[in-house]
Parts: C-alpha cells; structure tokens; sequence
DNA sequence: AAATTAAAAGAGTTTTTTATCTTTTTATAA
DNA sequence: TTATAAAAAGATAAAAAACTCTTTTAATTT
C-alpha cells in the first residue's frame, strides 16, 4: 500500500506533532527512536517533509522538527503525495497506463468504490486529529 | 497496493480464462502479448500460479495454459496470496508487528473498514465471474 | 569568536524486486 | 525414434527501494 518511507513519514510526523507541542523541537534521535526507524533513513524523509513545508526544522544547538498550526491541518493524503506522490491516487490497480472510465480494466468499476472511500479515509484524517485521540494514550507507534 | 508480478498474474489469469475456452490452450508468447508483460518474467509467474494450481500447464507442442472449472473459480485474493502472500491481509498499514485491536496504530481503526471493503471485493471476484463479463468486450487488458 | 549541537546534503552500500538469458525436461508429431 | 515445440528450472543482470556513513551548513552557547 504505502512504501516504507511513507509509513515512516506518518508515524513521524504524529510522533513530531504529539511531542512538539509548546513550541518543544523533536531531534531525529527521537524521532528515530519513538517510531523504530534508522536514524540516518528517517533524516532523509524529515528532510523531504521539510522542504514541502509539512513540518518546520531549525539547525543547532536545541534545534530540531515542530509544527505550525497549519502542519497540524496536514492530511495523511499530504503525506502520501509528498513522499510517494500520486499513484496511489491515479493509477490503476492493474497498472494499465490506458485504463479509464470508457476503457476499463477487469477490476475498475470493483475497485473504483474502494479507492474512494480509502481516499476520504486519507483525506479526512489529519495529524491534528490524531493528536487530539492521542492525549488519551490510546494508540502506538512504536513496534514495541 | 500490488507488486508488479501480482498485476501481471491477475491479468494473465484473466486472460488464459477468455483465451483457454473448448479446452485451448494459451502458450506463455500469447500471455505475455496478451498482458503486455516480459514473457521470460511472466513466464516465472506462471510456473508459480502452476505450481499453486490456480492454472493448468502441459508442456510441448500444443501445450500451454488452460483452466479447469475449479480454476475459474479462483479470486482475487486466491492469486494475491499465491504471489504476494497475505501480508496485504494481515499487516498493519503503518507495518507496525504489534499493531492490533487491543494495541492499534493511529490509524487502525479508520483503515480497518477500508479493509474490510477491499477485502470483500477481492473474496467475491472470480476470474468466472470477469470472464463472463468479458463476453461483451467491455474491458482490457492490454496498455494499447 | 570559538566550540558545540543538530539538521542538510552528498555519496555510498545492501537488499529486494523486476527482468533477461540459458539449459533442461516433457510431450507431440513427423 | 528423431525432430520439434513449449513449459520448467536455474542462473544472471539491471533497477529500485531501503538503509548507512561522511561532510557541510546553520544556529547556539560559552
């Protein structure tokens, strides 16, 4: 479904967004560590996430990643795009570059009603959102 | 959401079901023609799919791939597993090991209905039932 | 200003997936 | 029974994804 990378990318940016609240900055070491993944694998994903504007970095010295208000409005769509782009949004699931409305594969129309939902699904849930439900302690992101 | 072997596998699968009526039989040239795949790498995938039983094969002239009754039977999900096993089934979305009701991931529970959808669609399609769909040349297999 | 801290950037390496090429086996037909 | 056709099997190669290491840049703190 999503590639590595991408799952890395969500679980850091919640991780980022429940750590750095009150202005707080998040260092990679802690990243790395509170969602499992190599140090210098999720820099470079932290490093892309930045450059797309989907969370802030200073350098130095109590440097490290935070969020604004408007990275909290982020969309787990935003972070798929941002890290694996689109395909999963256009692309048919059989790969066929031709494959349309008026030119479908087999499995169009079926899998057509199941795109859209996991799309809502990833349009609708923000990392706001989850960062609210997470005050409870209600979910996990690291592989225990 | 599928490797390329497994896209490959669901549409030759497809395509030996239209092409293999009245006890035909499609040799792996046609397939790859057909499929628009690398013959010597569907050629691997449908030793496995063979290997599995999902497809017949006899070797020789005049030999090539054909379907039983059962074989028609087949659903997606019986050649996903067949070729990418069932990890889209069981693992966690954000590929956390210990991901589960008790201990979801941030977004367990909203892809979990997801699943169950693409699940559902996956367990009801048959290569029968596409191929019966088939008759009225209203779909494609092949990237033009 | 110098030392230090932490991310950014660049340059590999390893592993997995995808694809190709060659040889062997099995069945058919001349 | 030999030639041939076609899949099976094995071995290799190329490309992509995942991961690691090193150097540079930027911000702090002393």
């Amino acid at each position: 479904m999503f590639s590595k990378s991408c799952e890395y990318a969500i679980k850091a940016m919640i991780f980022v967004a429940q750590k750095s609240k009150d202005e707080a900055r998040v260092s990679l070491k802690e990243i790395a560590k509170g969602t499992d993944a190599p140090e210098h694998f999720i820099a470079k994903i932290m490093q892309e996430l930045g450059r797309k504007r989907l969370v802030q970095s200073i350098k130095g010295p109590n440097g490290g990643f935070y969020m604004t208000e408007k990275n909290l409005q982020t969309s787990i769509t935003d972070i798929v795009k941002a890290i694996d782009g689109d395909k999963l949004y256009l692309d048919c699931v059989l790969g066929l570059k031709a494959c349309s409305e008026v030119n479908p594969c087999p499995v169009h129309f079926e899998y057509k009603e199941i795109k859209r939902n996991l799309i809502k699904m990833m349009d609708t849930n923000t990392i706001g959102k989850f960062n609210e439900k997470l005050d409870s302690g209600s979910f996990f992101l690291k592989n225990l």
